[in-house]
RNA sequence: GCCCAGGUGGCGGAAUUGGUAGACGCGCUGGACUUAAAAUCCAGUAGCCAAUUGCGGCUGUACCGGUUCGACUCCGGUCCCGGGCACCA
């Protein structure tokens, strides 16, 4: 009987199908378990050999845990608003709803080609009005809420107002743009107007004008982490500093327990270091240095305040509002020229000229608070309005940064700590400042003597004190800009009144993207959504004309999966109590910090406000690596079509150029195909070695200029889904990174064949057998079970592949045929290669679907040995073995090892020192 | 510059807690079967040295050093590759 994938794994897949194999329900007899892969959007291309790599992995997770008894959810669905579906709609006026609807039938066939254990009832898309319904539910009740920091949480608007009612803003602890000072009386006193622009100052959806990243290619806003080096992320185009009026979401609120929740979840070390990284808590002191001859007072956010008499002069950010108070008559003109000059110079070119100094002298001075000294007040570009106070006090002896800039303009510098044991040099000749974390203070009065870190307390303390400052945490985090100027992505609800937002009615919801004549923005310069006719509500308001960001979708899509039929609620108490959280997410690191930050803000949101269970979302994460192309290459020799086999090119001078993979085997050119593949080389000529072509190769990204693209389906057609997925396992470690090569394919291939054969040995006829099992058989059997259980809950699928390699070696080597041996291995094969173990689960007379088999339950007396091969080493070199029965004990393996003649040999006469003897493992003689 | 991860045969990789380095697969070499090919099977395959056979020897996990009876694994330093962040005070 031969191995026909085709037909065995095209009726497997239609059963699946017709008997909902893979659908779940809340099931409270069961313990559940949440496998979620991180949703994909579905570009044009389709897709290729890297995509179904981290879907394979929790696929096969999802087998185990449902072999093991648990009731799993495994869901897929689209991340389907974006801007390649856009980009195109502008180009073709095709509506982005087709386009978007033709990539995920293909994304679909191809996903269902591979036979995944989805519950594709589950499917959601973000672009559809019944999913962003929900995405635009939480906007609302995000507009609705603001952050208490005495609580530590989310609380409804209301309660602010309340609040503000009775007590003004005295003791009121929120997380907002800037601090207001109102009494009750005063609140209660403003038209509603104003006071709806207050709230807009706490609310954690508010409206604000920022400085902004504008895409003028894109025609839209983009969020720091959409923008890389100055370009943007998705199409590479330029990208300015604007101001503009924006949505955002007040991320910042959740800081800290964004931070702090890092601890409770197990994701890899390193994306929690990625994400404290991005929300980048520091932990210092803000100070108040007095202007001399004026009222002012500067106010500076520092974390080495133990520096404190080694400040020497004092940066303002361009943009800071204290610039023009203080800036001298005498040195007005050049302040405003260096102001005009920053504000031109974009991001990018700040970016790219790092190592520029520049920075200019406002006239005025300031007061070091500890050594009374007056000390000028700069304005520089490396000083950012946006992190901490927008000025700081300049360390030059001790910060890199403040010391180019001391040298180059010639500001005092002064050394406040030593290296333990050195003595103070001058400053001025260093090549670098010295960025101590540890050392002695000195020239620092109290503080000389004491130690970096002591020396931070006592200044801390000393601060509060003399009433100079106070201690301070600040974060790098930024609230997340919401409002793109795009027409692909969720339409806000939320309509304008005398300027002031305001959100629809929760009965209106969805708010559907109304239909446009062009996706571009109009002539005056605003967003698509402004060409919509009737862009208004019942009232004649208008409505807001920006969508939103590609990660709205994608912050609650998890909980959606839980109940997504669900027409009264993102997900139902009932649903998203029995599933609570993801146990197992896996995705690519690429969503380090932009995706998994904001998730994890809108499901603490969703939990303050007691709409979900759970504090943090995603259990476990898992980062599969990228697989990367491996490109093959041609030698054609300069100025000719003839092209020289790699073996011989050095002979020649010849140009490397891309050839498609898919007319490469292993390394060999297909000449007919190459010819054919390109009208350029269809009168190439060849110079051959050993009769034939041979390409070089490398690995690199895979991608269509490459010519290194490897279709999935290409694979199956040839090979079949079960041997695409256990090849892709095969290949390395899941988390890491590592080339496709199809060339090792044979290799599960065959094995996938000689499997096969242990059930149909004698051709025909099933040649499995009832009977008592050999211990052989036995113990063959439940080391497999043993390792690829290991193996499987440490995510380690590469060597549980190679596992069942070994093991069908030895079954073979055996001759086994044993039904109590072969049934068993189909269940544990069952989540690696679905199809061949129903196939063969069924022809060896089961009615039902192995996936509703039990996990073979190890029985660890199979594995028990009578006696141990020793390796026998000497001074740590490994020189021969010794089987010993596995009970011997340690004195009697001594004696028994130096009784040997090989000991002898290898001592030749020296005298042993000592025998190390690791009972089950090894024995060292030392001489 | 800072943070994180990694560096093992011709190639992908294995070695789970410090205990036989190179499992498993690809490729390659030789052989069996075959008219032939494919498929399948068998043997060999880290490098160097030795060798009629047999028994072997030395080196080796990026590099240098350390801890240990014993180090791919732990510690210190250096180099290289990948990813993230970057005037963040």
């Amino acid at each position: 009987m031969e191995y026909s994938f085709r037909e065995i794994e095209s009726r497997w897949q239609a059963y699946w199908k017709s008997n909902k194999t893979f659908e779940v329900r809340v099931d409270p007899s069961k313990p559940k378990f949440y496998v979620l892969d991180m949703f994909p959007y579905p570009s044009g291309a389709g897709l290729h050999v890297g995509h179904p790599l981290g879907y394979i992995a929790s696929d096969i997770y999802s087998w185990y845990k449902r072999l093991n008894g648990f009731n799993v959810l495994h869901p897929m669905g689209y991340d389907a608003f974006g801007l390649p579906a856009e980009q195109y709609a502008i180009q073709t006026g095709q509506h982005p709803a087709i386009t978007t609807e033709n990539n995920i039938r293909r994304y679909r066939e191809q996903l269902d080609k591979i036979g995944f254990s989805y519950d594709w009832s589950r499917e959601v898309r973000t672009c559809d009005p019944d999913y962003y319904h929900w995405t635009q539910w939480v906007f609302m009740q995000l507009f609705n809420h603001w952050y208490n920091k005495i609580t530590d949480k989310a609380e409804s608007i209301e309660s602010l107002i309340h609040y503000l009612e009775k007590r003004g803003t005295e003791g009121l602890e929120a997380a907002c743009s800037g601090p207001l000072i109102l009494s009750a009386a005063e609140w209660s006193g403003m038209p509603a107007n104003r006071q709806q622009e207050i709230l807009l100052n706490y609310r954690l959806a508010y409206l604000a004008e920022t400085l902004v990243n504008w895409c003028p290619a894109l025609g839209t806003v983009l969020a720091n982490d959409e923008v890389k080096e100055g370009f943007s992320v998705r199409g590479g185009h330029p990208v300015e500093q604007r101001k503009m009026k924006q949505w955002l979401l007040r991320v910042s609120a959740y800081a800290e327990r964004l931070l702090s929740g890092l601890d409770t979840i197990n994701w890899t070390d390193s994306l929690k270091e990625m994400q404290r990284n991005w929300i980048g808590k520091s932990e210092g002191a803000n100070m108040f240095f007095p202007v001399t001859d004026k009222e002012y007072t500067i106010e500076i956010f520092t974390t080495r305040a133990d520096t404190i008499y080694g400040a020497t002069f004092m940066v303002l950010a361009p943009e800071s509002e204290l610039v023009p108070l203080l800036t001298h008559p005498a040195h007005r003109d050049e302040v405003e020229k260096y102001i005009e000059e920053t504000r031109k110079r974009t991001e990018r070119e700040r970016i790219a000229e790092v190592k520029k100094i520049t920075g200019v002298f406002t006239g005025t001075y300031a007061v070091n608070p500890f050594t009374r000294e007056n000390i000028q007040i700069w304005i520089a570009d490396y000083v950012l309005a946006g992190y901490g106070t927008g000025a700081i006090m300049a360390v030059p002896a001790h910060d890199s940064r403040d010391f180019r800039f001391a040298l180059h303009f010639n500001l005092p510098i002064v050394q406040v700590v030593l290296q333990p044991g050195q003595e103070p040099t001058d400053p001025t000749t260093w090549q670098d400042s010295f960025d101590a974390k540890e050392g002695i203070m000195v020239n620092s009065g109290f503080l000389n003597g004491l130690s970096v870190p002591e020396a931070i307390a006592k200044t801390k303390i000393e601060i509060e004190n003399r009433g100079i400052g106070k201690v301070q945490v600040n974060y790098r985090l930024r609230d997340a800009i919401f409002s793109r100027q795009r027409y692909w992505g969720e339409p806000f609800p939320v309509f304008y009144r005398d300027g002031l937002p305001y959100l629809m009615d929760e009965k209106d919801l969805p708010l559907r993207l109304p239909d446009v004549d062009a996706f571009l923005p109009t002539e005056k310069g605003e967003p698509p959504l402004a060409r919509a006719a009737h862009w208004k509500t019942a009232g004649g308001d208008p409505i807001e004309l920006s969508t939103m960001p590609g990660f709205a979708g994608s912050s609650a899509y998890y909980l959606r999966y839980m109940d997504p039929g669900n027409k009264k609620a993102l997900v139902s108490r009932e649903a998203n109590e029995y599933w609570q959280d993801v146990d197992l997410y896996i995705g690519g690191t690429e969503h380090a910090v932009g995706h998994l930050i904001y998730s994890r803000f809108w499901n603490k949101f969703l939990f303050d406000t007691g709409y979900v269970c759970k504090d943090e979302p995603f259990k476990k994460l898992i980062n599969q690596g990228m697989i990367q192309g491996r490109s093959n290459f041609a030698y054609r020799i300069k100025g000719t079509n003839k092209f020289v086999s790699l073996g011989l090119k050095d002979q020649y001078d010849t140009t490397p150029i891309h050839v498609d993979v898919n007319i490469v085997s292993h390394d060999v050119l297909d000449l007919e195909a190459f010819r054919n593949w390109n009208p350029e080389y269809s009168q190439a000529e060849f110079i051959l070695e050993n009769g034939k072509y041979v390409c070089g190769w490398a690995v690199e990204k895979m991608s269509k200029s490459m010519y290194n693209v490897v279709n999935p389906d290409v694979i199956i057609d040839k090979y079949g889904a079960d041997t695409l997925r256990l090849y892709e396992m095969f290949l390395g470690p899941i988390e890491q990174s590592k080339p496709w090569d199809t060339n090792g394919i044979d290799g599960v291939h065959k094995f996938i064949k000689k499997l096969w054969r242990l059930f149909y040995a004698n051709g025909e006829q099933l040649a499995v057998t009832p009977g008592k099992a050999a211990p052989a058989e036995l113990k063959v059997l439940h080391r497999t079970i043993k390792k690829i259980q290991d193996d499987i809950e440490r995510f380690s699928f590469n060597t549980s592949v190679s596992t069942f390699m070994i093991c069908v070696n030895d079954l073979t080597d055996l001759k086994c045929s044993k039904s109590e041996i072969l049934e068993p291995l189909l269940v544990l094969i069952a989540p690696f290669a679905p199809h061949l173990a129903e196939e063969l689960w069924s022809r060896t007379g089961h009615s039902q679907s192995i996936s509703i088999a039990s996990w073979p339950v190890l029985n660890p007396t199979f594995l028990l040995k009578d006696t141990i091969e020793y390796p026998v080493s000497f001074n740590g070199k490994m020189r021969y073995k010794l089987e010993l029965p596995a009970d011997m004990s340690i004195a009697e393996i001594e004696k028994t090892v130096m009784e040997n003649e090989q000991t002898s040999r290898y001592l030749q006469g020296a005298m042993p020192k000592k025998i190390v003897v690791v009972p089950k493992r090894i024995i060292n003689i030392v001489y």
